[in-house]
DNA sequence: CATGAATGAGTCTTCATTCAT
DNA sequence: TATGAATGAAGACTCATTCAT
C-alpha cells in the first residue's frame, strides 16, 4: 500500500499513539511493552515502528500528547467569556481535568502522572514537562491579569509566583482526584474557593 | 529468638533501604535492578533477599519511608509554637521539604514522584499512597483548626475539602520545585501568601 | 518479449549491483541489509527484488563479479607483451589488484575477502570461489608455461602445484596489503621476486 | 555456586569459547546466534553473558583464540632442531595447519577465515589481525634469520619484506586447501619448494 | 547464615520479503 | 511495472530470583 496520504500517516500514529496512551494507562511507561502497544494498536511490530523510532520516541509523543491537554484547557478558558476570577478557573479546570479523566476511562490523569514522574530521571521528558509547566503558568497569568481586569483580584503580590501555587494545584487534584479518589472536582474547587475568599 | 539482634537486623534494612532510595532517585523504580542496590548496599544478593522477600517487598517499603516525612513533617507543624495561619504553615512545610531534599541529594522528591505514579498501576502502592494523604489530610485539618483556634481562619468552609487543597499543593511544590527547579520554597509561600491574604 | 530492453534490464541490475558492492565493502554481506543497498541503488524494493530475487541471489552475484576481476586481469598478463617470469607476472597482478582496490574505494578488497569467507558457510559461494580458483591457477599455468617458453622458467616442478603457490599469495596480498595497510604492491613483488631469485 | 575458582572460571570461559567457535565454524560470525552458542555451551543464557559482556565480546576473543594458533606454532618452528630453510618452515606451517583443521573437525581455518574477513568492517577485529599479522611477520623474520644462520639462505633482499610474502602464503593455502579442498599441505609444500628452488 | 553463579522467561528491535495500489 | 507500507519471525540482551556451597 504505498503512497499513502500524509492524512494516513498521520491517522496511522494517532492510532499507534491511542492505544499507546491505553496501555500506559493500564501499566505505566515502563511496564507497557512494545508488544501491548502493537497488539493494542492492532498493526505489526514493523509497522509501529515504522511510526516511531523505538519506545523512547513513543514515550516522549505520549507524554507531550497527555500534557499538551492542561495548557489549551487553560487558555480557553482564560480567553472565556463571563467574569473570570480565580476561583471561577480553577473550578473550570477542573472539571475539565476530571471529564478528560472520564472520556479516556481513567488513562489520561494516569499517564500524566507518569510523565511527571518520567521527568524525574529522563532529561528528555523533563524538557516535555518543564517546557508545559511554563506554558501553563503563562496560561495562569493571563488568568489573573484577565481577573484583575474584571475587577475580581484586589490583591497584591507577583502574578508569577501566584500562577506557580496555582499550577501547584493540578498535580494535587489529579493525585487526589483521579487517582485516589478522594475528592472530585467540586470539592476540590470548593475547598479552594475557601481558602481564597475575602 | 534469631541468632543476630533485632538491632542488627534493623540496621541491615535500613542499610538496605538507604541504597534503593539513593538507587530510586536516580533511575525510578523499575529501572533500578535488584543488582543495583545490591551493589549499591554492598551486600550480596543472598542477603538482600533476606531482608526483603522481592522486588515488590522492597517498593512497598520505599514508598512507604519516602511518602512517612510529609505527614510527619505536618504534625510537627501542627502542634509547633507561635501562631498558626495557613500560610505559615504551608511556608514551614515547604521550606522542610526542600530541606528534605537538599538533605537526600535531591533523591527524596524524586522518589515520592514516583510513589505517586506508582500508585496509578500498583493496587498495593495505592493503599500506602492513599493512607498517607488521609495522614497528611488530618494533619491538616489539625492546623486549621489550631488557626481557627488562633483566631487567624476567619473564612468559612468546610475544613476537610480544605484541607484536601491544601494537600494538593505539595505535589506541584514537589514537581515544579524540587524536579525542575522552577520554584523555590520562598517563592512558592509568598505566592500562597498572596492568593489567600484578606 | 520484456516491456524494457535487455540493455535497461542490464543497465539496471547493473545500478544495483554497483550499489550493493559499495554496501558490502562498507559493511559485509550480512550486515548489509537490503534497505541499504535499495538506498544506495535510488530504486525502490519492489525494483531491487524484480531485478534479483533475493538477498541470496544479489550476494552470489555481487561474489561472481568482485572474483571475476583476479582471473580476467592474471589472463591478460599472461597472454600479454614482454618477457614473462613469475616475478613480472606476480608484480603485474598485485599493481593490478591494488589499483582495483583504489578506484573501487576501497570496496573491491573487502567484497572479495567476504566472498571468501562466506564460501567457508554456503555451498554456493563455495562453488563460485572454487570455480575462480581453478580459472585463475589455469591462467597462472598459463603463464609459467609463457615464461618456460620465454626462457624464465629453469627449474623443474609440477606447474599445476606450482600455479597454486602463486594463487595463493593472493589472498596474503588482499589480506596484509588492502585491509590491513601493512604492505604496498612493490614490496610485496620485491619479496616475491627476492625469494625466488636464483 | 558461588566463591568458584578462578580455574572454574576459566574453564567455564573455555567452553563457552570452544561452543562459540564451533559454532562460527559452521555458520560464520553473523549466522552464528547466541542461542546457538548458548545451546552448544549447554549453558543458560545468562551464565554466557556473565563470561563475555556480549556477542562482540564473543567474537573479538574467538577471533584472538583462531589467530593465536600462527604466530605460535612458526616461533616454534622458528627455534625448532634441524636445519631450516624457508621451504622446510613452510612445509611444517602448512602440516601444522592442516593438523589443526583435521583437529578442529574443520573449524580452525574457517573460523580464521571469518576473522579475516570480519576485520574488513570492525575496527576491532582489524586491530587483533593486524597485531597477529605483525606477529607472525616477526616469526618469519626469525625463520629467515635463523635459515641465514643455517646457510641457507644465500638469496640477498629485505627480509621484512620476504617475510610479508611468506605470511602471504598462508591465507592462500587456509583458501585452497582448507576451504576448497582443492590443495594439500604436501602439494602446497613441494610447489612453494619449486618455486623458490636454486 | 552468607555468597554469587546460574537460570530462563521476557524485552526491544531489525530486516528480508510481499502485495495492494 | 513501480512503489513502499506492512508483516512477523528471529535475534541480542536483561534481570528478578534461586540454591549449592
Amino acid at each position: 500500500m504505498p503512497k499513502v496520504s500524509d492524512a494516513h500517516r498521520s491517522a496511522r500514529r494517532e492510532q499507534i499513539l491511542d492505544a499507546a496512551i491505553r496501555c500506559v494507562g493500564r501499566e505505566g511507561f515502563h511496564r507497557t511493552t512494545m508488544a501491548h502497544v502493537i497488539a493494542e494498536s492492532g498493526l505489526s511490530s514493523g509497522a509501529v515502528y515504522g511510526y516511531f523510532k523505538g519506545k523512547e520516541d513513543l514515550i516522549k509523543a505520549i507524554a507531550g500528547r497527555a500534557l499538551g491537554g492542561f495548557a489549551e484547557l487553560l487558555h480557553e478558558i482564560a480567553i472565556g467569556p463571563g467574569p473570570v476570577t480565580p476561583a471561577t478557573a480553577m473550578r473550570a479546570m477542573v472539571h475539565e481535568v476530571e471529564r478528560l479523566g472520564v472520556d479516556s476511562d481513567g488513562a489520561f490523569p494516569k499517564v500524566v502522572m507518569h510523565a511527571w514522574s518520567e521527568a524525574a530521571r529522563n532529561q528528555e521528558i523533563l524538557e516535555i514537562v518543564g517546557a508545559n509547566v511554563d506554558q501553563v503558568q503563562a496560561a495562569w497569568v493571563e488568568v489573573l491579569e484577565r481577573a484583575d481586569a474584571d475587577g475580581n483580584l484586589r490583591v497584591p503580590g507577583d502574578r508569577a509566583a501566584m500562577a506557580r501555587v496555582l499550577i501547584g494545584l493540578m498535580p494535587g487534584f489529579v493525585l487526589q482526584g483521579l487517582l485516589l479518589g478522594k475528592v472530585d472536582a467540586t470539592t476540590y474547587a470548593d475547598g479552594f474557593e475557601s481558602l481564597t475568599s475575602h
